[in-house]
DNA sequence: TTGAAAGCGGTACCAG
DNA sequence: CTGGTACCGCTTTCAA
């Protein structure tokens, strides 16, 4: 069932398929519905795989992520292949669960697949993995990390900005003792978020301490929390590197019976639509994922709105959003 | 940048080149160093395109769900993905959002893309899609959906058997109104839970009522939850088609003062991590969502461990796991 | 409007 | 151990 026994089912020749397939305009009438009956009754599937080559051209895109279980990173593959399936695309996906050779090992994948272009969303980005992507000269997308250039666009957070909301409307609520819960490895990104924090407090002149979640997840915001607990610093508010390891805060300090708002706020990153859903509803700094998605999209898909865009950087602010997690100092 | 530059740059031939890359014995040592100097030289990413379509042989691997936002799909997606990498397979994947379009469109790609092995994990599965891939003789996977046949294996869960011990924990806690939050579709799998529902309450003649979610997801479950209100059937335990419908029963609930599980009990279905991070923690039936991630692959991936269960039905049953929503009766 | 033929970049079999 | 070569299935000029 190739393009072959099409043709010689319909009685033309195998361009003539070709042009069926394509939706050629150029192909008479009763010829297209010999080749569509044709096609139907051998159940006729074009190989893309034959098709990928043989066009050179490429209408596949790939995104890799760092990991899928954090509804950041699902959201703008959500938005970012919705978007794309409906011009047409193909989306490949990997998720690196912040592994460097799994990073690496997607990267290589897609542009084995020849992709046309690439999307790194990834936290633990590093120099080389970024030099090969340059060289091999496909149209890429980082997060987070430097150097725009001819095809590379760059989409980053604005972290101190976010930061310095999120500090600033605690401190106006009257704290002065605040923690920060971040990531265990030191990824630029996440870094990033910390430094921000550290240094927004240190303007304020108020008391900060800072712990390293084990893992992305509940159960990372979770331990942390513990471990905050016992150090004595007694904190009356937590910010968070995202909005899962907060709802591991959550989680932890309802435990120990400890009441969020009253006693301790917490703070999120995201605004995942979790946020909005736990008890209580997360005080967080909302990102626009959707928007992420779609531009990453018109990064990389040539000939589109973003044109400006592209091989530049552009910064995103996170804006704060106020829920039921944040509260005056006890 | 193609094998032949490769070839020739190493002054071998392409045969030689074809050897290396994939890895054959049968190379001598220095002819093998030359070649790879210059596949690193060249910065060659043999391409895989043509390798599928020259090697007919499929080492991709496809595989379709509803909802990618909901954890349930998501974990099955993540633990199938990491085991297909693992043994050296490509994944390809689809998420059509309950949509049959698109469930279509996402099969139609994989068969082109050749893939070795689908897997159609959705609830709106229908005849003429199963028929059309039964037709093209790849092997897959099906879930909820019957008739194995010999290159289409099934999974199964056992509604029934995770329904009646749901009730009838409920019913020795005391509870006779119970409400059943489902699915807004007639889709078969959920529609299943729900009739295992309606048949246990009334085999224990307990009154049962039962309301349609809007969406999959927090907001369907709060929603329905506010319907259910409304409606005056004042249960003392509500049963959620899964846990992040649950979750928004729970916030919902707690709008409304309503306490949990001193009011009324709620009980989920997946087990999702949430399940665990929410407040209060979620009593569900524990789906093995990481075991039917891997089972999945073993039942695509030629010469495996379950090959006694290709082309068969495997039945698996939730389990009930306790946890804070749940009490007796007030 | 349709057909013929030259690739696209590999794989795999057959010789040597 | 290495090279030659016939495909794999489709796209894309170039002619007819």
């Amino acid at each position: 069932m190739n393009i072959r026994d099409v043709a010689e089912k319909a009685g033309v020749s195998i361009s003539t398929v070709s042009r069926v397939v394509n939706g050629s305009e150029l192909v008479k009438r009763p010829t297209r519905s010999r080749v569509l009956r044709a096609m139907h009754e051998l159940n006729y599937y074009p190989n893309l795989n034959a098709r990928s080559l043989a066009g050179g051209r490429s209408r596949i895109l790939g995104i890799v992520v760092s990991n899928l279980q954090n509804p950041f990173f699902l959201d703008i593959f959500c938005s970012f292949e919705a978007r794309a399936l409906q011009q047409g695309y193909e989306v490949l996906l990997a998720d690196t669960g912040y592994r460097t050779d799994r990073l690496k090992a997607g990267i290589r994948l897609m542009i084995g697949r020849r992709v046309g272009g690439l999307a790194a969303i990834v936290s633990e980005m590093d120099p080389s993995i970024q030099e090969e992507l340059v060289r091999v000269g496909i149209p890429a997308v980082f997060y987070d990390v430097a150097t725009p250039q001819k095809k590379i666009s760059v989409i980053r957070l604005n972290y101190r900005h976010g930061m310095r909301q999120a500090v600033e409307y605690l401190y106006s609520l009257g704290h002065r003792r605040m923690a920060y819960i971040g990531y265990p490895m030191p990824l630029g990104p996440t870094e990033e978020r910390k430094s921000a924090f550290l240094e927004t407090m240190t303007a304020h002149s108020a008391s900060s301490f800072t712990v390293a979640a084990a893992a992305d997840g509940f159960v990372g915001g979770q331990e942390a929390t513990r471990e905050l607990l016992r150090s004595g610093f007694n904190p009356t508010a937590v910010l968070c590197v995202n909005d899962i390891t907060a709802v591991g805060v959550l989680r932890e300090l309802r435990n120990q019976r400890i009441s969020v708002p009253k006693e301790i706020s917490v703070i999120g990153f995201d605004n995942i639509p979790l946020a909005e859903f736990s008890s209580p509803s997360l005080t967080t700094l909302d990102i626009p994922r959707q928007r992420i998605g779609h531009l990453i999209f018109d990064l990389l898909a040539p000939s589109h709105s973003a044109v400006r865009s592209i091989g530049r950087e552009t910064m995103i602010s996170p804006e704060l959003i106020i829920r039921e997690s944040t509260g005056p100092v006890p």
